[in-house]
This record gives C-alpha cells, sequence and structure tokens, in this order.
DNA sequence: TTTATATATTGCAATATTACGATATAATTT
DNA sequence: AAATTATATCGTAATATTGCAATATATAAA
C-alpha cells in the first residue's frame, strides 16, 4: 500500500520511528551537525552552506521541526533556528539501552 | 525530484542518514525491541509477534540487515537473527555527542 | 521423493519523499 | 509607499517506501 500501519504499533515506537525519520535524510544531518557548531542561525545560513535550493532547506527545516528536533524564534525578518536537545535525548536514551542490553553471548 | 542528493554529503552523513532511515518505521522499531527482548529469534517468530504479512516482515529484516543493524544466521530451514550492537554505536555515539555539546543558553 | 516448513523474491497498487521553480507572505530598509 | 530581504508555500515531476498476494527457493521431515 505505501502507507505505515501506524495504528498497530505503540505510541512510543511511532515516536521513536518518526525521530529517526527526521533524521533520515543527509541533508537535515548537515543541517543538525551545523546548528551543533554554530549553535544557531538563520534559514538563509544553512542555504549558503549547503548544496539545495531555498526552498529544499526550509521543507528540510520545517520537517525538522515537526519531530521537536530543532526550534524556531522569529526575529525580525529572520528566523532564528537551533537544536532541541529533548527530542535527540529521547533517541540517546533509546540506543543507550540497546547497547547496554545487547547481549553478544547469546547472539546466533 | 524524489532522490536524495548523496554525492553532495560526506559519507559520514549518508551513513548516519541510512541507518536513521533503517529505523523510521515503526514495525522495524518494533523488530528491534523484539529482538532486544529475546536476544535472538526466527523470522516465524515476529511474523507471530507482529501484525504485518510474511513478506513485509521479511522485507523489513532485509532493510534492517542491509542496514547492519541486524545479522542473520542461517539454521537449518530457519534463520536466526540478531541485533548488531556496532551499527546502533554509531547512532549512539553521533546523539551522545549531540546531548553532550548543545548548549541551551546560546539557542535563540 | 513427496510433503511440510521457513524464508525470500516478484510484481503491483497506494502513498510518501525529495527537490525545485514560481510565487506568496512578512518584516526591514530606503 | 516602494524596494529589499528572508522565509514559507504551492504545484509538480521523479523517485522511494510500504504492504501484500502469489510464487519461488531451500532445507527438513515423512
Amino acid at each position: 500500500m505505501g502507507i505505515t500501519k501506524t495504528d498497530f504499533f505503540t505510541s512510543k515506537q511511532n515516536q521513536l520511528a518518526n525521530l529517526a525519520k527526521a533524521l533520515a535524510n543527509p541533508a537535515r544531518i548537515a543541517i543538525v551537525e551545523y546548528l551543533l557548531k554554530v549553535d544557531s542561525c538563520i534559514c538563509g545560513d544553512i542555504v549558503t552552506e549547503l548544496p539545495l535550493a531555498q526552498p529544499t532547506i526550509s521543507q528540510h527545516l520545517k520537517e525538522l521541526k515537526n519531530a521537536g528536533i530543532i526550534q524556531g524564534t522569529i526575529e525580525g525578518k529572520s528566523i532564528c533556528y537551533c537544536l532541541n536537545a529533548d527530542a535527540i535525548q529521547i533517541l540517546q536514551t533509546f540506543f543507550s539501552k540497546i547497547i547496554t542490553k545487547v547481549d553478544k553471548n547469546k547472539c546466533c
């Protein structure tokens, strides 16, 4: 069909999948890395930094914002974006738990 | 277009995006969580566990395996799957670095 | 060797994603 | 107010993803 069976999974599973989906693109990884480096910036800075058109960057920022990975604050005629550690913490916790719990000896 | 501009990004950025993409689906999150619980299992166990058809589970397992998140070992007529902590470690390291480096005071 | 069991592959329909040109919106500057 | 600057939205084409029925493959059991 092409539609994920969201209803059959828990809200936690859907939350993790949505956060992962927001980062499932190299341009959005690059945006996150850039924001980590400069702490905060405006959309135009990213357009200059990455080899993608302005509407494309704007769309990627929207997806990161919808997922809660970044936040945007209106500052005059531009919008200041920065990372939201809380959302990334959810992913970090999930992967940390896996790392500590995986028992290589019980693997096949 | 619908095609990611892979060539314009670093291999590290593409690697992180591909790992995230492998987990960007609640069914695959559920598979990972199930594998974490039972340490290892066969495809049929997951088909019983999740509300998806056998070909769909098989496809999800293939994607997780291609991304390096799980490994499969042939055991007679079935295939034993388990988590590969190394791949998940890459994501964990990335997110840990973000968490420790994000400076909330420099946010907008 | 026929049958059963376990998983993978193929083919397809429905939907989602990626990218961008054109254009809209909204605040700033002149 | 008109021009400029910064970002968002719309529309669209190309491609990718999701899910499954049908079928193929491959090993084990009878």
